[in-house]
DNA sequence: CTAGACCCTTGATACAGGTCCAGAGTCAAG
DNA sequence: CTTGACTCTGGACCTGTATCAAGGGTCTAG
């Protein structure tokens, strides 16, 4: 079903839309296995590895750190806490961007109060934005 | 009624809640005038230093860069076009928040729907998350 | 065979926003 | 005067996520 084709490190940075610079990054970093090599040191990768550098597209697009990512990798190799593992990570990530949503709103409406009451004009001593922020002039 | 003290570096790191290293760095940056000195070399400040540090601390609790807070601080001096621009950047800083909101909820719905979806155990191939994410097993 | 595209390694660089250190000088209290 | 806390400078270092360069070897189409 799959072919066994050799790609070269160009060919899967092209497929997985990622720089051959950060293959090799994330390789160092242990986010992808050390691949098979050519005698002359070409890296030969397989359909596996655009897997997974999508994988970690994907997961960095949800918001995952590549730290994260690394853990999410070791746990759906193991197929015994594996599944657990991953949901639960998966559920702290969204919690933390349930936080993050929270905080952000906070500022919004606390930025928000502030713009609509300036004038928008005037002396600096008059604008609340400027004053909120602890200053008249300097 | 505001003393003409003339506070170190110490204490104004501690009054306006910021490291020592910080406000150097900050006058490297130019967010900080340069202070007065005592022939020793001391740097001396006054109490509007601190109302400068905490105007720094408190945009960037906004979601402003340094660099946005330089602009702010240069506009929030200039008395012509001063307050039209601190409002304009403001309004700015808000539409980023807001596209920032969405995105994340964008975000969190698709997570949100995998972390349903996922029973929590089993094998991996069956996980949607790791499904989602673009692997069975490695 | 050759030209040009591709790949290798090592190490430097970038951004933001600081943080830390060494070695030396200064200040205030007792 | 001594001691301990404070400050000075200059520069190195940190995190995270890459990106780039130099100098060389390899592969493939024609």
């Amino acid at each position: 079903m799959t072919t066994q084709s050799a790609l070269t490190i160009g060919r899967i940075a092209q497929s997985a839309g990622v720089a051959i610079d950060t293959i090799r990054f994330y390789e160092r970093e242990g986010l992808l296995p050390e691949p098979r090599r050519r005698p002359s040191g070409y890296r030969e990768y397989d359909q596996s590895a655009v897997s997974r550098l999508r994988f970690i597209r994907r997961a960095k697009d949800l918001g995952f750190t590549l730290e994260e990512i690394r853990e999410l990798l070791a746990l759906s190799a193991d197929r015994h806490v594996g599944v657990e593992g991953v949901r639960e990570r998966a559920a702290a990530r969204l919690r933390a961007i349930d936080d993050r949503i929270a905080e952000l709103q906070r500022v919004r409406a606390g930025l928000a109060e502030l713009v609509d009451a300036c004038p928008g004009h005037g002396a600096p001593e008059d604008c609340p934005i400027l004053k909120a922020l602890g200053e008249t002039t300097p």
